[in-house]
DNA sequence: ACCAACAACTTGTATATACAACCAAATTGG
DNA sequence: CCAATTTGGTTGTATATACAAGTTGTTGGT
């Protein structure tokens, strides 16, 4: 069996959706219809059905029958790494200094944010993040006491908080903003601009399980960082794999 | 039968990859030791593993074995929209104004993007979108007159450029940035801005089959736009489904 | 004319079976 | 001792079958 037969029959669906004569929401053969014409068993066209679901080509309905599913998905993504991580990726120097690490009274807006109460006691701990010991980016971040107790005991010279925060809470779920912000005068002095100039800020929560575990503000000068990526579109090409 | 017996194995072995029982690159019980485990059948068994393997969250070698996955991404992914679709889903009032539509030689930073040569005559198109009226993004599109040779005849305030291209040639890739910038005058007085501000800047390289098809710049105010999204770790949590 | 029951078809779950392909370790032969 | 072979375990593919669950249209009865 030099290809599966299941394959087959996946590429020729592929093929009739590719040339359009199978539009958009158009009925596909059903299970049986499919087990005929290529002479199987349903289990095996069932299978061909199955994986152009999961890979979102077909949507099914018990009872009704397989759809082709919408192929725009007129939305593609934009990866987002680690500071750390993009910075040796480049082959340059990462290092970091810790400029403070406390308990506050949270902030309104905080609280909101990490599932807390105003005032009441939250970590704050605020990095430099350097590449070739040129500032990169401050990150200021809120993490809750609850689900981190011991946040504040850490050394974060010589681990990054993401990375400890991952060792400590599998991270399930994290919610990114990016902006452009003109930089307030603290922010500037961090990050040693001797002009204010247009800074990028990607604002991150992350979620473990047991809810929200940290509000992450990370502030870098326009002129020295950009967010980048380059990812593929949804519907996979029968040619993609060239 | 409330829940799917193979729904259960998955549930079970996701637990005992989140507690870390089974840890990074251990093996897992094969499909007759789960079979026998649960009382069922080694395609029942089978399909828990494989649903597992599709999710990313172990991989199988034929004649070896099934094993967790290394759960580290370190990295998310934050969602692109087209920004019509964005209003839209707002709720908002989309619109969008043609302000120029031609031929140009070619700059030679496009041209190395689309893979053009200097001077060589582009496809150029400049629109603003707004949101309720208000502008909300400049997009300064250049198009590869090569695969795309009817752009400059289409009306742009019935489609966006977007839409049509992604009719014409489907898009397999696209690249993005994201910066800010501070805007020029030109830009400052398409979109409206009494005083400038730091703006967040997208760009976005798009490519079909036959190579790069546009690179568009979008410029918006960041008092007024922000990027967002909210994505899932590899690792889904069985609470995801809430 | 309306509604209930039914029939036909769809996808979803589960089983038992068979064989193929592959790998690793044990066994065997030289 | 080394190399080839065998053996047992693993995943991969495929089939035939059975029943559950959901949808839709038809058929009958009132």
């Amino acid at each position: 069996m030099a290809v599966a037969k299941f394959a087959e029959i996946k590429e020729y669906m592929l093929s009739q959706i590719e040339i359009a004569a199978w539009p958009e929401h158009s009925r596909v053969p059903s299970e049986n219809e499919l087990a005929e014409q290529f002479s199987v068993s349903r289990m095996t066209a069932r299978r061909a059905l199955q994986e152009l679901t999961e890979q979102g080509i077909l949507y099914r309905t018990q009872g009704v029958g397989s759809f082709v599913a919408a192929l725009k998905s007129q939305s593609s993504l934009l990866e987002i790494r680690n500071i750390a991580d993009e910075i040796n990726s480049r082959g340059h120097a990462y290092s970091a200094r810790l400029l403070q690490l406390t308990e506050l009274p949270c902030p309104t807006i905080i609280a909101a944010a990490l599932g807390l109460k105003r005032n009441e006691p939250v970590y704050f701990s605020l990095i430099v993040h350097l590449e070739n010991n040129q500032p990169l980016q401050l990150e200021a971040r809120y993490v809750s006491p609850k689900l981190v107790p011991d946040y504040v005991k850490q050394d974060f010279n010589q681990q990054t908080p993401h990375q400890y925060l991952s060792f400590i809470a599998p991270l399930t779920e994290a919610e990114h903003t990016v902006e452009a912000i003109w930089p307030d005068d603290f922010t500037c002095k961090h990050l040693i601009l001797k002009k204010a100039e247009p800074c990028l800020r990607l604002t991150r929560r992350t979620f473990s399980r047991e809810g929200a575990v940290s509000l992450a503000y990370l502030t870098s000068p326009g002129s020295r960082y950009r967010l980048g990526g380059h990812l593929n579109f949804s519907l996979p090409s029968s040619r993609e794999t060239i």
